[in-house]
DNA sequence: CCGCTGTAG
DNA sequence: GATTCTACAGCGG
């Protein structure tokens, strides 16, 4: 039995994914029009993103080739721009919010409530001159289309099944019509408007829609035609859904979510080898390649097996169900809204040799930097009071900074070998002086390297030699916007409770076995903790504030009232606490269980 | 919350 | 992964 279970769709929703053509080419268009040297621009970029594999070499090519530009850094600023721009202008046509961009150059928008309004508006009896309203309550604002044509290139047959499901197929092929018109009106407009040609996928969710648009490439847009579910009878007839002739072409790793370490698991299981060393792993070496076709068709074949396949400690739950979803072109997951900050903000560099404390603290000196101009670009923006004296108000704070690194396999006595490259982190409160704008940004900079990058520094790397680094990550995350005045917090004390979970089990362990230790000290403890400093930030951070009397707002109420926010919304004191119905102590939750096990001791 | 893994462009 | 620099989701503690 070759029974691939069916799978239950969804396709209510059109999602169209954007890929700009030659995006970086295009930006440096798009700022030297004059300097149309397409070629040349595209080569230099193409030359520094994939070229002469590291820093060493590119230096060597810079003897060899004086004339190279190198692009870095700095340079990506640009790019980060001109990507925030389009999609801030995509998202402009979008009722729902829902824009969602990967990467700089790609973007996927959920225009299901704009087609299917657009859809109640159709003539039947006209449809090769329909009106497409761009706006709910403007009937002027639009464009001319014809609802009989699909605009742009298909893919599939239209086909004429033996058991249609008509209603389901007729709207979902109605919808898909509409949206190809409208990514074109917004292809055309992205041209027209800000001098970038794209193309698009059009489809029901947001894999598929991803892949359809690699059909046809620049400048153009694809739409995957119905039926996409067909009825069991066709299936044992031989027919196939337009979704599972398209997707059962593709090689598993290319299927979005499916990454290397799936792929290769899944392939190992097809081709039944062993766990395949990386003996034969040169690159370039052709891989049989392993199709979804070959994946789905497989003996025993679905989520049940995938699972196996793929689950394991630390592997996500349902994993297996996901990735036969995935393989089935099954995706519910939705277009993500619009968002105004960034959840993380990270700056990193590698390096061929970084050995030395000296060295390091320059380093970090220089990523802290490019860190907080980051920071001032994607997190400030400008206040419109007139009162204010800077003239700018950050929208979010991070709370947390973190510091990794990746340490260089210690050369093996032996030989030569090197093993993995995995990255180590630590992170802990970000201290808020970082976030003033009158103090000087070198001395804030230095601040937040003694302070708290070398602490954190330390703690990864203990001993001043013995380690080199082969990269050093700076990041903030943990943002809180700061107009939106706290949203739930409550989160906070299960960090306290993990953390504080070793301390406690420690004592758990060493007094496990003469006398049970006592709960109420601790959970005094605790509660003493909390009510004064368990976070140290909550404290300096408003002592520095103060101290430095510079903050983002001249005005006294704008501050307190950000501070009060971010800094000084402590009072968590006594959620997460429990208290035990046999003696009536009053612990953290993670305690009861020990507790417990006291009591049973007892008797 | 913290540290880490996997995925993606 | 071959490489670089990001960013995000999810797991287990």
């Amino acid at each position: 039995m070759l029974g691939a279970k069916p799978q239950k769709r969804r396709d209510d929703r059109l999602i169209i994914h954007f890929d700009y053509d030659c995006f970086y080419a295009s930006v440096f268009e798009n700022e030297n029009p004059s300097l149309k040297s397409v070629p040349l621009a595209v080569q230099q970029y193409e030359a520094r993103r994939r070229g002469l594999h590291k820093l060493q070499l590119i230096n060597e090519a810079k003897k060899i080739v004086p004339d190279v530009v190198i692009v870095l850094g700095e340079e990506l600023g640009r790019f980060r721009d001109a990507s925030k721009a389009l999609y801030n202008f995509l998202a402009a046509f979008t009722w729902s919010g829902k824009v969602e961009r990967l990467g700089f150059d790609e973007v996927w928008m959920d225009l299901t409530d704009i087609v299917d309004f657009n859809i109640s508006l159709l003539n039947p009896h006209d449809l090769e001159h329909s009106f497409f309203q761009l706006q709910r309550d403007d009937p002027t604002t639009g464009f001319s289309f014809n609802a009989t044509k699909i605009a742009g290139q298909v893919f599939g047959t239209p086909i004429t099944s033996a058991n249609p499901n008509q209603d389901a197929e007729n709207n979902l092929m109605t919808r898909l019509t509409l949206g190809s018109h409208l990514a074109q009106h917004l292809r055309w407009a992205l041209e027209e408007q800000k001098g970038y040609t794209s193309t698009v996928g059009i489809s029901s969710n947001k894999i598929l829609s991803k892949l359809v648009g690699n059909l046809n490439k620049p400048k153009d847009q694809t739409t995957l035609l119905p039926p996409y579910a067909i009825s069991e009878r066709d299936v044992q007839s031989g027919m196939e859904s337009n979704v599972t002739t398209f997707i059962d072409s593709h090689d598993v790793g290319k299927v979005p979510g499916i990454g290397f370490k799936m792929s290769q698991r899944i392939r190992n299981h097809v081709l039944s080898r062993p766990a395949d060393f990386e003996t034969g792993l040169i690159y370039g070496g052709t891989k049989e390649s392993v199709t979804v076709r070959d994946v789905r068709l497989f003996a025993g074949m679905g989520p049940e097996l995938l699972e196996k396949i793929l689950g394991g400690p630390g592997a996500e739950r349902g994993i297996g169900g996901k990735a036969w979803n995935l393989m089935n072109g099954v995706d519910d997951t939705d277009v993500q809204q619009a968002k105004k900050v960034p959840t993380q903000i990270s700056i990193e560099d590698s390096y061929i040799r970084l050995d030395t404390m000296p060295q390091v603290l320059k380093e970090l000196r220089i990523l802290a930097t490019s860190l907080l101009k980051r920071m001032h670009t994607d997190l400030l923006e400008h206040d419109d009071d007139p009162d204010s004296v800077i003239g700018k108000r950050w929208i979010a704070h991070p709370k947390t900074v973190r510091l990794s690194t990746r340490p260089r396999p210690p050369l093996n006595a032996d030989g030569t070998r090197s093993r993995p490259f995995n990255r180590i982190s630590r992170s802990g409160p970000l201290p808020g002086f970082v976030f003033s704008l009158r103090e000087e940004f070198e001395s804030i900079i230095e601040k937040l390297v003694q302070e708290t990058l070398v602490p954190m520094f330390r703690k990864l790397h203990p001993s001043p030699r013995g380690w080199n680094l082969s990269l050093v990550n700076i990041g903030v995350t943990n943002m809180v916007e700061t107009a939106s005045e706290d949203g739930k917090g409550g989160g906070r004390d299960i960090g306290r409770m993990f953390k504080r979970q070793e301390e406690v089990l420690k004592e758990w362990k060493v007094e496990d076995k003469d006398i049970p230790p006592d709960p109420l000290p601790v959970a005094e403890e605790n509660e003493s903790h909390s009510t004064e400093q368990t976070d140290p930030s909550a404290g300096n951070e408003v002592l520095d504030s103060i101290m430095n009397g510079s903050e983002d707002a001249i005005q006294p109420t704008q501050t307190s009232v950000e501070e009060q926010g971010i800094w000084e919304d402590d009072e968590d004191a006594d959620e997460g606490q429990e208290k035990c119905s046999e003696c009536g102590a009053v612990m953290p939750a993670f305690a009861m269980p020990a507790h417990e096990r006291f009591h049973s001791f007892e008797e």
